[in-house]
DNA sequence: TCTTTTTACTTGTAAATACAAGTTAAATAA
DNA sequence: TTATTTAACTTGTATTTACAAGTAAAAAGA
């Protein structure tokens, strides 16, 4: 893991605004600061702030309109964790819980790997998991991750329960989703994942392979994610 | 429409580039002329060449390297046709082909759409078609468009067949998508469906609904695409 | 020959400045 | 009062300059 020793000030002011929205201090449909406020309020210049603007606008955070400001989003754009909408209503966060059917060991790759690998990558071998989410206790996702084993130190003795896998490796390691690809299926359901959804055998369920790049070079996160969207569909930005 | 009487300068060099790679005369892996190169050779400081650049990977059509350069993608990231990738090997798009199941015209908006839409939207109307997409002369896309009727003149005489969408909306409109959210499920095929895409009755079939937002306020353009996923996956990058 | 250091290149970060262009509300004129 | 103009904001585009930091190959040393 390489730390570089200074973080720029357009990146601080990046990560102050992004904790702000997250947090709901700015929220949907609110003006930021203006960038001449922000240059003042943060002592830079307006290039300055303009990156770290461009930037939470690819990320999603905030829509640019020339002449009115920066207008905070509805959603950033979901990389980590996919979001559900139920055919409903929509639904909050409170009521996902996460389940571990197998917690976090270090093992080598499986043969014939879903996406090829690195030679680093499997001399190194995996950290891999399985988690099932439920959302009003039925449950969605049937969640197998892959993440390569380059030193995340204590990774197999952390707390998964009701905490995102994103979230962790941001937060310790310092680890962030850049993007990746993922290839969509929608296959009828086995007699394992039937069990596990909790669905009737050769039910359609939606079958998702990802490959996510990290600001760590040389490091990939695998997921082989299972869908039960019987009565909620899958959300996405893009 | 509102066409800017000055296209900027960034924006100009962004398009060159684009235009190459996807022309193919920067391929795969290919180093861009450096900045400072590309400052001489369009006669722009390096400040006007970085925006080009920025916006090119943002876009994914490059990555850039600090200490080496600018690195040509293998693939920009898809927000218009989605792509597909076999099971068994890469499929180029050589063997693509539409087909015009309904024609565009206009009609007022179906009632209870997939999406709220704004009250402008639901005054004038939108451009409605139905497409069939093969692959190796087998059905793998049945997409029906709805494209908000803000005056693209002779929208509905335009030939569609085996041309995108985004393209023509792209090339005679500028009318470009710059993101959007969609929803997905992988449902039992009803007999419609299967008989558009020759599946079985029930058999899993992927449902998208997508609401692409464009560069011109106020203008979307939604598709529900149905997908038989048995041969071929999806593939995205986000 | 092989290793280390230097050098010349690359992109990254940052400041100061200027004007263009879109938006909004206040001020003005009818 | 109503419509128009103006002014004061906002972000967008662009130049110039400077140094930091990563990369790779040439040069120097062992």
């Amino acid at each position: 893991m390489v730390i570089p020793r200074t973080i720029p000030q357009y990146r601080k002011l990046y990560e102050v605004l992004r904790k702000h929205i997250l947090e709901g201090i700015y929220r949907e449909g609110d003006l930021l600061p203006s960038e001449n406020e922000l240059c003042q309020l943060y002592g830079m210049t307006r290039p300055t702030v303009r990156q770290a603007l461009s930037t939470l606008a690819n990320d999603g955070f905030i829509r640019k309109h020339q002449g009115k400001g920066s207008i905070v989003n509805n959603l950033p754009r979901d990389i980590g964790i996919l979001s559900v909408s139920g055919t409903t209503s929509a639904v909050g966060d409170r009521n996902l819980k996460t389940l571990i059917i197998r917690k976090p060991v270090l093992i080598p790759w499986p043969e014939r790997f879903m996406f090829p690998l690195s030679e680093l990558e499997n001399e190194s071998g995996c950290i891999y998991m399985e988690r099932l989410r439920l959302l009003d206790d039925v449950p969605i996702f049937y969640d197998i991750s892959y993440i390569g084993n380059i030193n995340l130190p204590r990774i197999t003795a952390r707390q998964f329960e009701n905490r995102s896998l994103f979230q962790i490796l941001r937060d310790h390691y310092r680890v962030e989703i850049k993007g990746g690809e993922q290839r969509l299926k929608a296959i009828p359901a086995s007699s394992d994942i039937s069990r596990f959804l909790k669905l009737k055998k050769n039910q359609p369920v939606l079958h998702l392979e990802r490959k996510m790049e990290t600001n760590i070079p040389g490091l990939f996160v695998y997921s082989s994610i299972f869908c039960n969207t019987e009565k909620y569909s899958i959300f996405g930005r893009f």
